[in-house]
DNA sequence: TGACTATATTCTTAATTACGAATATAGTAT
DNA sequence: ATACTATATTCGTAATTAAGAATATAGTCA
């Protein structure tokens, strides 16, 4: 039981452990966007990021509208995005690590 | 350049995007433990074990201690926890909109 | 209707990741 | 030293994931 539970807690993470995925929820950050604007601001082949969207859609974790021909994705849930925000955060402090442990070696 | 970053944010995401390393870090959420505890309690190959644990240790989200014979193991950054939190108050959410759905059919 | 546009899906191949088995290492105790 | 214990690493194989190319679909406009 709790495997099933910890493994739907890693499917959430897979669905964005992925460069590009990352990308397009931060492109969705602020606001819906057309997946015309993600393939031209990311530079990426269209089938590629259709199979993107996908996945991140397969995971519940963004939703889509028609506009005429355009398809406009936006995230679901805020949390996502404070949960990029945190990956942020730790990934400053590791960088101040980093720095303090060379200071450190420079020192000597 | 923002390539770099999100592929650098993305391998964190990698990181934890295992249903044993998901158990791993919320066995290890209130206290340091020793690598022995992790293997009895969630029922592993010590080889396995060991190998998740190598990948935390790499994305530098957890750190280690000897204490004698045994290594202890801990989170490095509190965020991580919230993240799991985050993921657990999304799946809630998803849960209920699925119910909703449910019930909306029955209801036809 | 037929042509066109935006997006999605399928298929194939290459790359990455997972896991058990075997082996190595480092520390402890005798 | 030798034997032992806890953990780490390496290796080979199986499974999963990624991406471009080709194709399909659905909606729009003439």
């Amino acid at each position: 039981m709790e495997e099933i539970i910890t493994s739907i807690k890693s499917n959430f993470f897979k669905a964005i452990a992925h460069p590009t995925r990352v990308a397009i929820l931060e492109r969705l950050a602020d606001q819906e966007v057309c997946v015309c604007e993600i393939i031209a601001d990311l530079g990426l082949e269209q089938s590629n990021v259709s199979q993107h969207l996908a996945i991140l859609r397969k995971q519940n974790i963004i939703t889509s509208t028609k506009v005429g021909l355009q398809v406009h994705y936006r995230i679901k849930y805020p949390e996502v995005l404070e949960i990029l925000k945190m990956v942020e955060s730790i990934m400053t402090q590791q960088l101040e690590e980093t720095q303090a442990a060379i200071r450190h070696l420079a020192r000597k």
